[in-house]
Parts: C-alpha cells; structure tokens; sequence
DNA sequence: AACCGGCCTCTAACCGGTTGCATGGCAGAC
DNA sequence: GTCTGCCATGCAACCGGTTAGAGGCCGGTT
C-alpha cells in the first residue's frame, strides 16, 4: 500500500542501496543519478519509514526532554529554546514530565527512555533526585539545565552570582533587616536553591550584615508558596524593610500577601525576584533575569553537538550564562524613621 | 551486544513469539508461560525495542502535538494536560511547534508527521491556515483544541458564549460605551476570534446598544499587543467606560497602558478578560475562566479513543466545555457622573 | 597491454520485533 | 474408543530500511 524503498529504486532503475544513499544526501552518489532519485522520490510522494530507519540505522533521531513542570514559565520557556533548535536539526522531541503533583502517579522515565531516543535534555531536576540519577546512568548522550552533576555537560546560570546581585541591591539600597523566600535551606548541593541561597548569605556576610534566621521563610517555588513565606514574615513582631525572594513567581505570592496587609511594595517593603519573568514587568517587580530561552537551546544545541560527535558524553560544560538586575518600582531606598 | 528478544526466548525456552505475546500480556498464553517469560526478561533487563515493533507492527505508539507556541500560558496549560494523559497511556508525545515568531523558519509539520506519529493533537491553530489543512488531510486520528472544523473531533469552549457572559457583565454594570480589544475583526469563522468578537455583538445588539467600530481595536493575543490596542483607546477623544478583552494577556497589557495614563482598572475603566490566567487573581482582573488543562486532557482521551478503535477518525466532538465569570476588582458599576 | 586506483553501484545480510497459520496435545462429547 | 474443538506454542514470512563488502567501469601509468 505505501510506497517502499524499493518502488522507488524499481522506478528509477537503481537498486535500494542507492536510493538510500541518495536521499540521505551520502557521498560515492553520482549527481545525476541522485538526482534522477529525488525526482523519482517526489513524484511518488515517498518518505522515508522512520522505524524501517532507525531500526537499521540502531539511530532514533530523537531525544527526550524531562521536566518537572510544562505548564510553569520558567520550564515552558526553556522547553521552547530547546524545541526550536531541536527542529531545525530535525530531531524529534519526546516530552515527559515527571512531577507527581496532583497526586498522579507517574513511572520513573529512565525505562522509557532505553533504546528510544539518542540523548537526554534534563532541565532542573533536583541533582539528588533519583530519577535522574537512573536516567544518567543510563549512560547516553545528556545535557542538563539549571543543575549540574559531575561529569555531566550542563547550562546554568551562575545562581550565586544572581543571588549576589540581587542581596547587594537590596543592601546597597540601606538595607540591613533583610528577608528570605525561598526553597528549603537544607537543599542538595549543586541545585539553584542551594546556591541562591549560599549568595545571599554571602552578600550579607560581606556587608557585616548578620542574618537573623527567622527572616527566612521557605516553601514551594510557586505564587501560592511565595504568598505563604511572605505571610509568615509579615507576621514577624519585626518585619524586614526588604525581602529577596529566590524567583519572581514567589515574588508575585510575596507581592499578593503584602497587598492583602496593606502594604506596597517598594513603599513600605522593598522586593526583588529572580528570573525575569514576563509579568514581572506588569507588576513593577525589581528582579535579576536570566536568559531562560538561551538556557534551552544552548543545551540542545550541546547535546546535538555530542550526537554528531563520539556518540559519548563529553564533560566540557558552558560558562554559566549572563544575569542582569532590571532595577524596578518594588525596590527603594531605605526609608529613614 | 543489546539483549534480543531471542536471548530471551532462549532463556525461557519457548519462541520468540510466545515472548512476544507474553511480555505484551496477549491472550493464548499459558499463565506459567508467561510469568516465566516475564521473570527471565526482567532478569536480563530486556526491553523491547520501539524502533522493532513498530516497523512489525505498523504501530507507532506515539503521537504528535502540534502547537502554534510552547511558552505561553495557555498554549503550556494544555500541553501539561495533553501530556498526563498520554504519559499514562504509554503513549510518546512528540512536540511541534509551529510559529515562525522571530523570523525562525519552519517546516511545515505535516511531511513530518507521515509514517512517524498514529495520531495528531493540534492545538488552536487558526481554522484557515493551510498548514491545519495539510495535516488534516493526512487524514490520520486527529484531534483539536481551540478550534472547530468540519468532520473533526474538537474540543472547545462555547467562544461565543465567553464573550457573551464578559459583555453582559459590563453591560450589566451600567456600562454602554464599552470598548473592545482582540485579534483581528476579519477572523475566519470557526475560531476563537470570531466567535468571540459575535458573542460580543450579540449582547451589545440585545441591550440596545451600538457598537461604535472605533472602539474596536486590534492586536496580537499578547501581552504587548493589548498594550498597544488598549493605548490606542486610550487616545480616543472619547474613551469608553469599560473594556472587553479578549485574552487575559491582552487585559494585561490593557492594565499596564491603563497604568501608564495614570488610570486605574476598575475605578477608571471597568476592565474584563478571558482565560482565568493564573496571573489574573494577582492583578486582581475580572475574567471568564476557561478549563484550560481539561482542554488538553479531554483531547488527548478523544485521541486515544480513535487509536483504540477503528483508527478512523470519529465525527464525535464533545461539547462545549463549561467557563466561568470570576469578577474580581477590575470591574465596577458605571460611575454615575 | 597490463596494471592500478578511484568512483559508482549492486548484492545481500542484517536490524529486532510481530503475526498468520500450522501443529500438537488434551478435555469433553458422543 | 474415536471425534471434535480449543488452547498453547512454534514456524517462518514479513515490516522497510541501512551498510559492509564485492564488483565493474574508466582513465591514467609503467
């Protein structure tokens, strides 16, 4: 029913040999003959079975992307660098989320991974998580985003230099009574919470700035958990006159619970996020972007490189890429009492 | 090097179709058989190779998304609801993106879908676009959100009545000079734009009012592009007391032109979107929420429903899901002056 | 004239499953 | 005891490409 190798090769008079080295453009291909092979090709509307393909080749011309999360900015963001340069490659991309929010019970990816794809792009998974660690061991082609793992390619961000950025505008500003929003103090190394943290703790250190331990205010890197943390410190007897929070969707929580106690930001707190989200702009929110797009297709465009090159993971990370503090209406001076 | 499901027969000592049935848990197989046939793989780490079976079967488990952008709310939203359902299934989604946003090219989608994906998932891509029309003449399983087209599955919200439950509440409110902000007045029939824009005119046309086109103004679904529209209404010698956008994100940008002229929603201007954007609560806009995810979920379960039946496209597109008007502070009655 | 090397092209052996059909054994019906 | 029919299993022919290796042809050397 559907035409095959060999209708094509009949049809042009060559044998399927040739036909395949002429449609995949490989050398030792007389130029008129593949192009006599193309014509025939187009003429019968022909295309290449991609299982017939890979199943010869041993070569999916996939990969997979894993992520916690699809529907939030940061994630869909990179998903889409990553996308755009994985289709100009002409690469499939398989997604698979791997959050078991909303209580859903998924399987672990590293299995459904095995013999289906070239290469793994992981984007921010904790590094102690054990998924990722089967999915590394799995040995393939891998890139990661927004972690790093020893011996593993990955494209970051330089997170203790962001949070730097972010405590020294606030400290810069008069600051000295300074709280935190955040993931869990007690996260694994080598993860963006972690750093973040350690930055701005240093930044404080630095300053002669004791930080005062309940001024720190954890939860989920949400709207919701940001909204929480603030509302926990607005609660404090003694309110900090600035809060960092570790991304602008916490923010946007810290934003919300301040409005609901009456306060504004910038005026009576001072705020400022990481990431650089799109709506931070809307909301007047000082942050510290990172180029999350850039993030996604410097990833594929590596593991691509390490698809073309040995097939072996190669170790050689990117510098972490550039972050830059967009100064906004929720952060001002100290008010003098 | 990679175990075959030879090894494996070998190891159990049956055939490799006996395997192949056992492992696939169909019928005709004894139960010891099969259990034995299930622990010796399991000991050798077998997996079955995708690239194999599908080329046997003709099958490829795996369908393609085809989306027109990734990192936007409500385009992300889907794709995570589109992506529990497969994932629980086992079925592989491959993601297409194809927007030619920042002057990227991009293939066509449908040659690459051929022979590579049992069925096709498009989300809200315009009813008129030729390239819709190329997939859909593959004439594969098919199954769209956010659009309607003639002998497809779909699943949509009811566009007209959306806009209709927005415009009545403005009206409602006192309000009859009320403004407009979408996509382009010309859409073609069948999508979101233009059942939108109806809904709009049916209650402007039922309250007695008339629409005056100069409050219509038009842009891009984003947030720049209700920036843009709404600064445009703004300049108008007369400007209207309320305002009706068609996305949230364009009530964003509305906010922030809004912003900018020193005026405030809902004191000023009476201001009402739709999505339910998750970024509505925080800035506090009036909105007529749709049930984003379930968008994709239930798609994605009229996808799986065609591949499990005939394989042929069904004509059964489900109803209108419902949406929900959520006044928040945005909208106000009409000042009387 | 014989030889050589380079460039096409072909032959044929895979890749690793799936599945229609044949086979054989066993239980129940007669 | 024989026949019938069902169930479990095996055989072997695919599915549709890729690619190593073996010619074949041709022009240029010795």
């Amino acid at each position: 029913m559907a035409i095959t190798i060999r209708d094509v090769a009949r049809a042009a008079g060559v044998s399927t040999a040739t036909v395949s080295r002429a449609l995949r453009d490989l050398p030792n291909v007389d130029d008129q003959t593949r192009l006599r092979v193309q014509q025939v090709a187009a003429e019968l509307d022909y295309v290449i079975s991609p299982s017939a393909s890979r199943l010869a080749s041993g070569r999916t011309g996939s990969v997979a992307v894993i992520t916690p999360y699809i529907a939030r900015w940061f994630f869909s963001t990179v998903l889409s660098g990553v996308e755009s340069v994985l289709q100009s490659a002409g690469i499939d991309l398989l997604l698979m989320s791997v959050s078991n929010s909303s209580g859903q019970l998924r399987l672990p990816p590293a299995p459904r991974l095995r013999r289906r794809v070239d290469g793994v792009l992981v984007i921010a998974i904790p590094a102690d998580d054990p998924q990722l660690h089967e999915v590394l061991a799995l040995g393939m082609p891998t890139s990661l985003i927004g972690v790093t793992f020893e011996g593993v390619p990955s494209v970051t961000i330089d997170d203790v230099q962001a949070a730097r950025t972010a405590a020294r505008h606030l400290v810069n500003l008069g600051h000295h009574r300074i709280g935190l929003i955040g993931g869990a103090p007690g996260a694994a190394p080598f993860t963006a919470e972690y750093d973040r943290h350690r930055g701005f703790l240093e930044v404080m250190d630095e300053a002669g700035l004791q930080f005062d331990p309940i001024l720190g205010s954890y939860g989920h890197f949400t709207v919701a958990g940001g909204e929480q943390a603030m509302t926990d410190l607005l609660t404090l007897p003694a309110r900090p006159t600035a809060v960092f929070a570790m991304s602008d969707e916490m923010a946007f929580g810290a934003m919300r619970a301040m409005r609901s106690h009456g306060l504004q930001p910038g005026r009576d707190i001072s705020l400022v996020g990481i990431d650089g989200h799109e709506i931070s702009e809307l909301l007047d929110l000082t942050t510290v972007a990172q180029p999350v797009q850039d993030l996604g297709r410097i990833a594929a465009e590596a593991l691509l490189a390490q698809l073309h090159g040995s097939g072996e993971r190669t170790d050689e990370s990117t510098r972490p890429l550039p972050t830059q503090l967009i100064v906004r209406g929720s952060t001002a001076p100290l008010a003098r009492p």
